[in-house]
DNA sequence: CATGAATGAGGTTTCATTCAT
DNA sequence: TATGAATGAAACCTCATTCAT
């Protein structure tokens, strides 16, 4: 592929994650096409309908999930630091209101797609191994699972323009700060029925559902 | 206006009120009034356009809300309880993806609805109330306000069809709990700013923001 | 249906019919409901998609034949006379150049329709009948089968547009007429192969071969 | 001309030629390049638009009908083996289908060209002829004329895939044949109006029409 | 008053043609 | 020079809204 064309492409996938993660997952194509700078003529060569264009998008943002999910787990001296870390990146990527666009779940278009479904076991993989360990180490609560600490994140990410002016960066600090001292250790409430795992996710998880799970 | 007449405009409502959750703020008319089980000149006869409907279901959900946010302050034993049903409520009411239509900060055309300010102010200076009580009776951790505890409960709660088969009633009641104990008092860490006050939520908030702000 | 709906029904088919026979299936949609007078949405409320409308023309267009067979069988003293008048009829209905539209053999779309091929079978039953007949008078040579007689017709349609002006009467008239001398019996030359039957023409055709196959 | 831009052109024309005939006039120009296995660049290196792609291929076609007329002419025993197969030879080019492609009267675009136009000339000159011989031969109705002879032909012409599966020879071979035969001499029938002559068929006729006219 | 038909503006998609590599 | 990427006009189709029945 020419240089240029790979550049468009790039800033193409860029501006419809932008505009799909601020307004929604049917943003008119002329826009995010105005938004990448090219015509709606070369967006639609590189992707021949609006279903290509969320695959390449989820596919993108999966890998991205899987990449920070995998460098956290690298790169932080324990479980709990690295949950954190990818619960704050994951944040900043504005995952949940993706969440209509990259999740095979919601997208029927994306039902099936090889690559995003390895990212998405990849990541699932990573933070289920985080979870374990968070809980061996006692930092995290012992009645949660993978699935519940993937909700939690993608349902508190939000895009910044859902958030009240002045508070976007602050505001998704604060929850996810919340959230996690919610999931620490010390003294829970008792939690209605068994954790979520990553199998209780659905399409792209492990069909093995890992030891966590009930 | 004619018995019959009434029981169509409920009808609409409600099924607006469910697309709207199900489908998000752009479900075609024509659905609407299926749903209902009216013609489209019906539905355009009672409200002229998306607009009026948007506007009459957010206020048909925002006075729920604040019933449910003073039913909850007289009749449960203490301002902890009474958050927890709140939270609980709001959750079962689909308040999450109904925000794009129901929010003013998000929906231009609600801006200046008398009626729906006034369920908002009353609403919030419930739930001020009972952030103030219960951080007073040492269940609430002393450094959130009720902009950080509306923001967490909108985000957490979510229409049944974006969870995975079979938690639909118990994943919103797991994260609501998980939630709910990252908002108990004990042994938080530091959270980033300043509490979000009812004021820093916008519109329908109060003009004077409450003492809970920094 | 509403008298006024259905009167634009008709009034499309009947658009519809005249600019495929003058331009091609592709003319486009605005066009069709310009010469129909009304609006795109309207023609798009009754024919979903481009499909729709090939489909409710070839069968309106194949019930048209199989009347015209019919009332030929029934109307004529002889069935030279009524092969000749099934020939000059469908002549005028220009069906030539609708052939890509309503033969299931060209457009996929219609494969499967019952009316559509229902009706084909019965102007195919009847065409036969009078192909039989037409022999056993000694007036059509014996050596060609339906699918003959049928394709020499299909072919020698036109529509106006595509003959020289002047000659939009006479030019069918003519090709007819000589292409029904080829068909009497006198002195014919051999020709190569079978009779092609009305099998041969595929989709609405009769399962079972008539006695003038192979 | 280097050789390889010679061959590039041959190749476009060919492809134009193939897909003009078995899907219309419109097919997309970077259809055709695919077929001749060349860039569109480089079909629109050749040819600066649909247009003059049309003509070229038009000429090319008209050509090759004029030599298939003077061969015939030159080469068969007498007039009627020869005007036999020029008919066969014209059913082999698939001239129907090109018809809206080539045909001046169909296409404005080729009006006045020089060298088609000429071809088209010396192609009715050379049928016109053999239809005189032939008549006066006693072997062709007298009461036709090269207008009817080439309609006829062009008619009864068609690209294989418009014909049943396993008939793409022998059907053309049959029509063709059944239409001679109506052609001939023998007890035919009254024809409606007067001979059609070449110059009723308009363009790239002579301006003084042959004394076959009546 | 209820219904569903008609309208046409706006978003989607295709493709002829131009142009950078 | 050959290629295939970029462009934008035009066709397709949907749906908010109006209006006849």
């Amino acid at each position: 592929m020419r240089a240029d064309a790979l550049r468009n492409r790039d800033r193409i996938i860029a501006a419809a994650r932008d505009l799909f993660a601020e307004r929604g997952a049917e943003v008119p194509m002329e826009e995010i096409a105005r938004r990448a700078g090219v015509g709606v003529g070369t967006l639609y060569r590189r992707f021949p309908d609006r279903t290509a264009l969320h695959r390449d998008v989820a596919r993108h943002v999966a890998g991205q999930m899987r990449d920070v999910a995998v460098s956290a787990t690298e790169e932080e001296p324990d479980a709990w630091s690295a949950l954190r870390r990818f619960a704050e990146r994951s944040c900043a990527m504005h995952i949940g209101p993706l969440k209509p666009v990259i999740d095979p779940e919601r997208n029927a278009a994306l039902r099936g797609d090889a690559e995003l479904e390895e990212a998405e076991r990849a990541t699932f993989a990573a933070v289920t191994c985080l979870v374990e360990r968070a809980q061996a180490e006692g930092a995290l609560r012992p009645d949660v699972g993978t699935g519940d600490v993937i909700m939690l994140i993608g349902r508190l990410t939000c895009s910044p323009d859902e958030l009240p002016p002045g508070l976007e960066d602050l505001a998704p600090a604060r929850l996810v700060s919340i959230m996690l001292d919610g999931l620490r250790a010390a003294d829970p409430t008792v939690l209605p029925g068994a954790p979520i795992t990553a199998a209780d996710l659905g399409a792209g998880a492990p069909t093995r559902p890992s030891s966590a799970g009930t």
